[in-house]
DNA sequence: GAGTTTGAAACT
DNA sequence: CAGTTTCAAACTC
């Protein structure tokens, strides 16, 4: 018998495997007795527990076999991952061992000795983790014994929620016991045949536990108690118990996996033992993958995480992430796939709970838009979580950061992810918080593989805090993980595609308080990558910024507004890496004079956008559409943008997708969160040529639909403006589509709802909407992802309402920003009705309402969007209200209402401007 | 890395 | 509202 102790000696597992692999007699070593030291069990143990290793014990055999290491060592590894949460769970835990002591009874007193030893390890130990971690260890039976506590421990968590989950885990848990068994009596006497039946039997069991612990509980989300794990670290005080009972099933069958595999050895059975194995790697190699991508998107993506959670598990639930996954080429079995999904959960549960650990607020404290807006973004996590991170970040269209332009794609996508999430200050001060703390364990997480360096790009885009690190001079007053010297800032923000590409500023007067920051300018805190010097900008300054804030929004209610807006026209267009918003357009405009827009320090070229009619620059020549051009409509800047942007490599992915209703689905999901800024869909053609463009743009797909789905649904709709919502959202695509878009875009029917609620208006918008002669053709998914869409608005609707304190409240100062634009748009569109129009408007709309209608609206919010919007209305409704109501002539309004408008696009593209002509008309 | 250029933000 | 100043990023050397 191999001494685990080669392995890991630190590890407490290592030690507890190796007191439990190692015969009474054995124990007597240093490792033994110190182990016995550790649990008031253990005299009891140390005689137990050889006793059930002995006799099934192979731990030895175990160790020794080759095959089932290697499995161990990465079902270790991930699960060190998993396991975290419910080691967390101290109660849970309390009652998994009870719970799996029961169990064990069939087992035998040795491994309910075994089982409590784990237990008592695990407490007195610094970390399960660790041991798990580690991977050399060569005990394979100890580790699954001290596994298999611990799984059951999440089998009992989950069975606290889900009585049915409970006993499927029991069933697990029996079965793992009889395979106990039956190894004792194998080794007494072969049994192989008797093993055999016993594995098949453990792994139906285990499948059918699976499915109905996920079946029951999946969709149940609970919010669970703040925790901390052994280490002390608090983790996610937001749990989903489905999660975990999902966790706990996967764990389960897992160990039991394990547990089959390590005996099938030991008896020699080589079948028997290859196909536990490949089952087992099959689970393992999942698991990995969505550990990783959760571990990267939820360490990055502080602000999301609620929303990410609830997200993750709902499209955990939802079909649409089962088949992407098989779609993508798994592995067959049923069983992998629930595996997959739940250890997606499990994986964002864990996350969560990191990431949560900073964030000290009850996931109520949230604010409901927020989660509604982030859960989009969360979701594409998820998605990505799904597989295609890779190409959702190489898809992911460039964004921009409202305040600062986007530098590099991830950036850009950061940006987007902001914008479209309202974050209230205190939100991103959480997240600054968060960011920091996870900072240092995202960089050391991802840089390893491509695979996680785009996690963290996404992580990046989807946590603007998570950019900025605190300066070296802040230091004094911040924690700051790393920080790099201005250049680097500089170098990232040039270069734009580094995970960091974020910006990061170098304040020396303004203390990072004015909009010149472009930290401050984004909603966020400055971070370590930042180099200003007397930074304000920071948590420990919260109220400073707030006021500040308060103060600059006073003046221009829209200053953090997200500078750049999707053009309803416009496609989404990849530029190198980076998606781009080929169509979107700087809402202010720019104003350059030398450097005809070809250059960074022209806004719009910075944010990778063209120029349009707000702009007043002077000899413009930018790449991404000349000012003179965007008259033409989006299509033109669209095709240019296609032409010159798309990468092949979205092509081929979106043909994938496209081959693959889930995969297109998943990855629309996640482009939409990322792009926000592209509304490709949008653009103008209505009917066929929208239609054709949107599969001309096949690639684009994605993006476009879940942001510019909205856009035809209003267009198209003459239902219900809610409904014409929905099925605006989703016209062509099935319902599944219809039903991640509704997810990811549930922040845009929130605003929709909140709309309604805020104001009657809303009820306008809506007709506006359905006014709106937007392309869509296909309105037909829209029921259900009305519906559903309803209920999201619904549950951020709520949210949406402090949204209408735009103005008032500092903390979402930056973000309601966001919100209120979809607001604004309604609102413009009233006014639009009252009053006049601004010239760019009335050109478009009332001269060419067909180009409008082609142009698709948002082209005319965009354009409309005065040149000077420093000032615009605030977003709100009453804002909107009293620009209606306030003399303030309708151009003012319209003026707020386009600017806002190009800020939240995605949020409301029905909204647009479109179906303010509509009503106009 | 320092200095210059540029255009947005802020101020008057 | 226009003009000026301030500011920080972008750029150049």
């Amino acid at each position: 018998m191999d001494s685990p102790q080669p392995a890991n000696t630190t590890t407490t597992a290592a030690v507890t495997a190796a007191s439990l692999s190692d015969s009474p007699p054995v124990q007597e070593s240093p490792f033994s007795n110190y182990i016995s030291n550790l649990s008031p069990i253990k005299p009891v143990k140390t005689a137990h527990v050889p006793q059930g290793f002995l006799g099934v014990s192979s731990p030895p055999l175990v160790f020794t076999s080759p095959r089932t290491i290697p499995h161990r060592e990465t079902s270790f590894f991930q699960r060190s991952q998993f396991t975290q949460i419910p080691s967390a769970e101290i109660p849970e835990n309390d009652d998994g061992r009870k719970n799996f002591a029961g169990l064990s009874n069939d087992i035998g007193e040795s491994d309910n000795y075994s089982s409590k030893l784990i237990a008592d390890v695990r407490q007195n130990n610094d970390g399960e983790n660790s041991a798990r971690d580690q991977p050399g260890s060569s005990s394979g039976c100890v580790d699954e014994y001290l596994y298999d506590p611990v799984d059951v421990d999440c089998a009992s968590s989950a069975n606290l929620v889900n009585p049915n989950a409970k006993q499927s885990n029991d069933v697990l848990q029996s079965s793992v016991s009889s395979l106990t068994d039956s190894n004792k009596g194998i080794l007494k006497s072969d049994g192989k045949n008797h093993l055999r039946a016993e594995v098949d039997k453990s792994q139906a069991l285990s499948k059918q536990a699976e499915e109905d612990v996920q079946g029951q509980s999946r969709f149940e989300i609970k919010p669970v108690q703040v925790e901390e794990d052994q280490s002390g670290n608090k983790k996610s005080s937001i749990k989903c118990p489905n999660v975990q009972s999902d966790h706990a099933s996967e764990k389960n069958q897992c160990d039991v996996l394990e547990t089959q595999v390590v005996q099938a050895h030991e008896d020699y059975d080589d079948n028997v033992a290859a196909s536990l194995q490949g089952a087992m790697h099959n689970m393992v190699q999942l698991e990995q993958e969505a550990s990783q991508l959760q571990r990267g998107l939820s360490r990055r993506c502080l602000q999301f995480e609620e929303a990410q959670w609830k997200t993750i598990v709902n499209s955990t639930c939802s079909p649409n992430l089962t088949n992407y996954v098989t779609g993508s080429g798994s592995p067959g079995s049923a069983t992998e796939l629930e595996s997959l999904n739940s250890s997606l959960v499990d994986l964002t549960d864990s996350s969560n709970k990191k990431e949560m650990v900073n964030l000290s607020r009850p996931a109520t404290s949230m604010f409901p838009l927020r989660c509604n807006e982030k859960s989009p973004i969360v979701v594409s996590k998820p998605s990505g979580i799904g597989l295609h991170l890779n190409s959702i970040v190489n898809t992911l269209p460039v964004g921009h950061t409202a305040a600062a332009s986007i530098k590099s794609s991830n950036c850009l996508k950061l940006s987007n992810l902001v914008e479209k999430v309202p974050i209230t200050p205190k939100d991103r001060m959480l997240e600054t918080k968060a960011s920091l703390a996870a900072s240092d364990t995202t960089a050391e997480s991802f840089h390893n593989a491509e695979p996680l360096n785009m996690l963290q790009s996404l992580g990046h885009q989807l946590t603007p805090s998570n950019k900025r690190k605190f300066n070296p001079e802040h230091e004094d007053n911040f924690e700051e993980v790393g920080q790099e010297s201005p250049t680097k800032k500089k170098r990232k923000k040039s270069s734009s595609l580094d995970g960091e590409g974020c910006k990061r500023c170098n304040c020396k007067r303004t203390k990072c308080l004015k909009l010149y920051c472009d930290c401050f300018a984004a909603g966020i805190y400055c971070a370590e990558p930042c180099a200003c010097q007397g930074c304000f900008n920071r948590p420990d300054y919260e109220d400073t910024v707030l006021e500040t804030r308060q103060q600059i929004e006073s003046r221009n209610p829209l200053a953090f507004a997200p500078k750049i807006v999707p053009h309803v026209t416009g496609f989404a267009a990849e530029d190198g890496n980076q998606l781009m918003p080929s169509l979107a357009r700087h809402k202010r405009g720019c104003n350059c004079k030398r450097s005809m827009c070809l250059k960074k320090y022209c806004e719009c070229y910075q944010a990778n956008v063209g120029c349009s009619s707000e702009c007043r620059c002077e000899g413009c020549k930018n790449v991404y559409g000349r000012k003179e051009e965007y008259g033409r409509t989006g299509e033109i800047a669209s095709n240019i943008v296609g032409e010159e942007r798309l990468d092949g490599r979205i092509h081929d992915k979106l043909e994938m997708m496209a081959t693959n209703k889930d995969l297109l689905h998943a990855e629309l999901y996640d482009l939409r969160n990322l792009t926000p800024s592209t509304p490709s869909f949008q653009h103008s053609d209505h009917g066929k040529d929208a239609q054709k463009s949107r599969f001309n743009s096949s690639r684009y797909v994605p993006s476009p639909q879940s942001d510019f789905s909205i856009l035809p649904s209003y267009a198209k709709s003459t239902r219900s403006p809610r409904n014409s919502h929905n099925n605006n959202m989703i016209p062509e695509t099935s319902e599944e589509i219809l039903d991640i878009d509704t997810c990811g875009q549930g922040m845009d029917y929130n605003v929709a709802d909140m709309m309604n609620q805020i104001s009657p208006r809303h009820n306008a918008l809506e007709n506006i909407c359905d006014l709106t002669p937007l392309q869509n053709p296909s309105m037909t998914g829209a029921s259900s992802a009305s519906s559903k869409a309803r209920d999201w608005a619904g549950g951020s609707g709520l949210q949406l309402c402090p949204g209408s304190g735009c103005f008032s409240s500092g903390r979402s100062l930056r973000w309601r920003s966001s919100p209120i634009t979809p607001m604004t748009r309604l609102g413009e569109s009233k006014n639009q009705e009252h009053g006049t129009d601004s010239g760019l408007y009335d050109i478009q709309e009332d001269d060419t309402p067909e180009i409008l209608k082609e142009a698709s609206t948002p082209v005319t919010s965009v354009k409309a969007s005065s040149p000077n919007k420093k000032r615009v209305s605030p977003p709100h409704k009453h804002i909107q209200d009293l620009r209606s109501s306030s003399s303030g002539g309708l151009k003012s309004g319209r003026k707020f209402i386009l600017k806002a408008v190009p800020s939240f696009p995605p949020l409301t593209p029905c909204i647009d401007s479109k179906g303010g002509k509509n009503e106009k008309q």
